[in-house]
DNA sequence: GATTTACATTGACCTAAGTCAAATGGCCTC
DNA sequence: GAGGCCATTTGACTTAGGTCAATGTAAATC
């Protein structure tokens, strides 16, 4: 089976043996989801939990007066929506695919017996809430300890070390979903990204497309040990 | 041994067999820490994790300036510093006694090896975690999407609900601990609950004692859905 | 190639909340 | 009871960044 070695390459599911992948497989429900649509809503009850085949996912939270803020991005191997599985309280936040997604569903009750049967699994999932909290951990500090230009620095200088280190690559979301992302409105996101080329931290096409001039800089800006003039 | 019957009160340890107890309690280590004692620096290794006995910790981020933001607040039975035992990455955050407090300490390894041997123990530590996610989801809400004000009401409407659903009840921490953990200043801290009073929202005597006059007013702060005049 | 539509930028303005400094008020020590 | 210490409050001021409105730009549709 195909599926089988599709599974094996998920961190989710490193190290599993295969019969286990066998029993995940057999429980999980393939789904697919148009761009813009909804994948689940704040509040709402969960029956599983998801991993993204193609495509791409926003978790994000709105305020009253319609301001997003976003969590995440989730790609492919990616899991999302976990958390009610192990509460047992509705989702906390929306899930949206951003583009035509492929998912697999995981109802609850059958995961959470697999989980019960394999410990590696079990220490998987451990990981990536862990590895989760940590990154919520960062976003935490960087909205309430640094500035807008900090984050941006933040995010531009982790960007570029995605792209194996290259000092220039293209932003892989859009400007509004970008300033969603790091607390902030498009507005102020134009206005700082304007600075920073002027002041010659970064070149752009004015579009996606950026190349990181001062690294330093940027990496000082981001541990707030700078400010932008 | 009366540690055992301990041990089985904290959640974390629910519904473990006996044996699996005894585990516990013999790879656990007890410590104390004085007030105003770090535990561990945010980036230092980690080599395993915590429960409070007594007394009281905070986890904590600091930016260049000094700025403190609060991430936590943990009494007895609540584990803290686990983050690392699953990811292997340093500690992401400061955690000191705010009190004369003692503590469990679990080396990484032993525990790994309890949770290999017992799903439920497992599944507990994922219900953990996977709580702390959804705090620290409302954490971003609340410093990205809501208003100082908001986020205190809603601070005090939680607060008061754990008193039994009392309309009058005591800070448990000071005024500048709860300023850093709602990702602002003492002095707008003091200005906002001010106006709190003066609008009839709560009453307060000028220290730690507070009494909800218009729940439904503060619910609505909460929800961003009201502003204070 | 003209027109619509979505995204991005720019300008003028406003405001929540931070900074800095001073005043207040217990509370503890001597 | 005087003096010092700490947390909190109050006042005057500054500022980062949000709001609103207008303009620019470019791809998408016809």
């Amino acid at each position: 089976m195909q599926i089988i070695e599709h599974l094996a390459e998920i961190p989710l599911f490193k190290g599993l043996p295969r019969v286990h992948l066998e029993s995940v497989a057999s429980i999980s429900i393939k789904k697919t989801f148009n761009k813009d649509r909804v994948i689940f809503f704040e509040g709402s009850e969960s029956t599983g939990f998801y991993i993204v085949i193609s495509g791409k996912v926003k978790i994000y939270k709105l305020s009253p007066e319609g301001k997003e803020q976003i969590l995440h991005f989730f790609g492919p191997g990616e899991p999302f929506g976990e958390v009610p599985a192990f509460t047992g309280d509705p989702f906390p936040a929306y899930a949206e695919a951003i583009e035509e997604t492929g998912v697999l569903f995981f109802p609850k009750n059958a995961f959470v017996n697999l989980i019960k049967k394999d410990p590696s699994l079990a220490l998987n999932m451990l990981a990536v809430l862990s590895h989760r909290l940590q990154r919520f951990t960062n976003v935490i500090e960087n909205l309430s300890l640094k500035e807008v230009p900090g984050r941006l620095a933040a995010y531009l200088v982790y960007s570029s070390e995605n792209e194996k280190g290259a000092h220039e690559f293209s932003l892989d979301i859009s400007k509004g979903q970008l300033a969603s992302l790091l607390g902030t409105i498009p507005e102020t996101l134009s206005r700082i990204l304007t600075r920073m080329v002027k002041q010659g931290f970064i070149d752009s096409d004015g579009k996606r497309f950026i190349k990181i001039l001062d690294r330093g800089g940027l990496e000082e800006l981001a541990k707030g040990e700078r400010h932008l003039g």
